[in-house]
DNA sequence: AATGAATGAGCCTTCATTCAT
DNA sequence: GATGAATGAAGGCTCATTCAT
């Protein structure tokens, strides 16, 4: 925020203290929380000194913020990225939109950085304003506007829900994959690959919503 | 003379001590996670000892265990639950099935013992085991069933994500309330009342899955 | 103030925790002042437990107060010892508070208790208003009445300031101790015995007054 | 280039860095205390860089000793300065004496460096002897010969006492002043002018000593 | 059986100080 | 000469835990 060399986004061994001390924070935030995660650990990690965090952030809490934004930052803006077809026809579009959530769900750059923003979405408190208004919000803005064109004479809340839908197909493989491997079997949904999943979330969707036949018919077959 | 012992964990009427326990315990974890709850707190809600978790449980951790377990038993058994339509056709099954997922998860306010299972399964960790064997894998395994009954040629990961699919709609009106509500608005998300959640998933599912007509089509339209 | 066993006041050695922290902490605020000492010091000091402190005291302010408390309790209050003979002349009257003035000022009973309240005295802060009120006060007013009986005379500014002549003479042994010693010798400031100083202060301020022959006359000898 | 050195630590006019510094150290100590003042905060309050007290001083200690010694040097010789009356009679040199002692200690708002001074002559430590030798023993000595002109067939533990009593009614007014305001109200003693209390110190000395009518006769009287 | 007084490990933070520039 | 980035020691305080009762 206030610093001039936002040089090499992701800091893993030899960026500057500060950098460092971020990506450690990410990591510790990500795995025990805000109360869990000791700013000596953080510290010891980014092989700093205990004094650092106060002295780069001078808060363990700003460190928080400060941390979560870098996440966010690290996936991208969600609303330049996804819709390479400005003036595409809208399935092409939503395609697009699931591809690019999906992928970013499944694979991210940096799978802490991920997973620390999920758990500020879960329970959103210090850092939570700075997350919505500046990664989800635009992403779910471009989704209903998505939607809106493909469904015209739905009503408000109908919209809503659609566009819950295709979310929380998109993020059930963040938010809930350690419990799936637990059910499934770890072996079993590594199996699934991003592109798997892609397109079956595109399929299952447009199927739902008309523009596509649906799961149960042969793949890409006549209409049956 | 007092009480025989505290031997069986469910209480069946007055509460005693250990049962107050446990339920301020389900509270404090559920609203400030396992570091950020503390002993005392729980202790002075259930109106006992600083000492009677360390008496009853022997640790926080066990305490913390304990919480959850009674939660999922709160919540009671997913497998066992729907049956309304034991031998139905399975559309109904699926029904019956979406319809009770998308009640329990969308409690509006704070069913504590819900809240506390997601925070668990968003970081699986102590108590994880319990939750998704007894809790989570039934359900999991119910619904595959449901779906492998609709769909018989469907492949063996096709089948995992379209549980996924199903999993992730009615997840998502829990996982991600809050941010939903920053986005959105609280009175539009609240204005989505269990019913038409229902109404909605299984109907989104249901069309994806060529049972019933695409979202875009007139409401209550003709048979087809 | 919150307990009922007020028992022996000075707690040297084996007294119960709390009344060895309040001595530890006597000594260690008016040797270091409040951020000088640590409450870790003090703590050993008294035999204690580094959480000793926060957990009788809950702060390390509430322990200062509570010492500056404690030491002016062990000083005794000024309004009622000193002045026996109730309808005595004001001379008498006046005699007898500069006596017990003067002795509290030279040997108190306990030497670190007055130190502290004079540390407090001089920069007041946290605890001013207790020692003020429940032990300055009074004897402020003490004087003023036995000065206003003995001079009605004079106007009220007056009156102050011959209050604050005899309050000077007092006050200066205790306050200037150290740096008299350091001027004359510690031998030289030693010899004078409380005896003598009552003798002088009172001679000193009756001479002034007019109750008394001046200092430089033969001493209780005829009127020159 | 710039400087020679800093060296003579007095500045004359225009106030380098170091000059800066203990002014502010000055300011800081007296307000704060040793401990309670930091460096960090001396070193903003003169506009220099952090580092600049173990540049210029080696230490935050000897910064403070260096604050005292500037303090009595910005005050002056006791021994110097009141002089007026060199080979006047005694009486009127006690009367230039404390005429000069009374307003040094009165100056209402804050003089920093007498402040100063007098917290470190209450809890004499490090820069006390420097203080003692150089500003206050000269004075005592000073007060001493002019007592003993006056009083020549004192003892010298009583001449000692006399001059106590002289110092105790001047320090009164700089030591005790908070305390005093919170007893009797700002108002009250800040009604108290140079002259006023000048005047009453002189004049209850003088009369304690047989040199002038006592304090309860006719203000303006006749010569006697 | 059950309590609450007491503890010690550890956390976040501050601060005087240093070192490379 | 003078700076400011960086450090390590220490401080106040919290909290889970224990031990006599």
């Amino acid at each position: 925020m206030a610093r001039a060399k936002p040089e090499s986004a992701a800091a893993p061994a030899d960026a500057d203290a500060r950098d460092r001390l971020v990506a450690a924070a990410q990591e510790a935030f990500a795995e025990h929380g805000f109360k869990g995660a000791t700013v000596r650990a953080i510290c010891a990690a980014a092989g700093a000194n205990v004094a650092a965090v106060n002295y780069y952030f001078g808060d363990k809490e700003a460190l928080y913020v400060e941390a979560v934004k870098a996440a966010h930052l690290c996936a991208g803006r969600m609303d330049t990225v996804p819709v390479p077809p400005a003036g595409a026809p809208p399935v092409e579009k939503l395609r697009a939109f699931i591809r690019e959530m999906v992928s970013r769900m499944h694979a991210p750059a940096s799978p802490t950085a991920m997973k620390l923003m999920m758990r500020e979405m879960a329970h959103p408190g210090r850092a939570a304003h700075v997350v919505v208004t500046e990664f989800i919000q635009p992403a779910a803005f471009a989704l209903r506007g998505i939607l809106r064109e493909l469904l015209p004479a739905l009503s408000e809340p109908e919209l809503l829900m659609v566009g819950f839908s295709v979310m929380g197909q998109c993020l059930f493989y963040r938010q809930n994959r350690p419990v799936s491997e637990l059910i499934f079997g770890k072996a079993e949904v590594d199996a699934l690959t991003v592109e798997m999943v892609t397109d079956h979330v595109v399929r299952f969707t447009l199927a739902a919503l008309g523009h596509a036949p649906p799961i149960g018919a042969k793949k890409p077959g006549g209409k049956r």
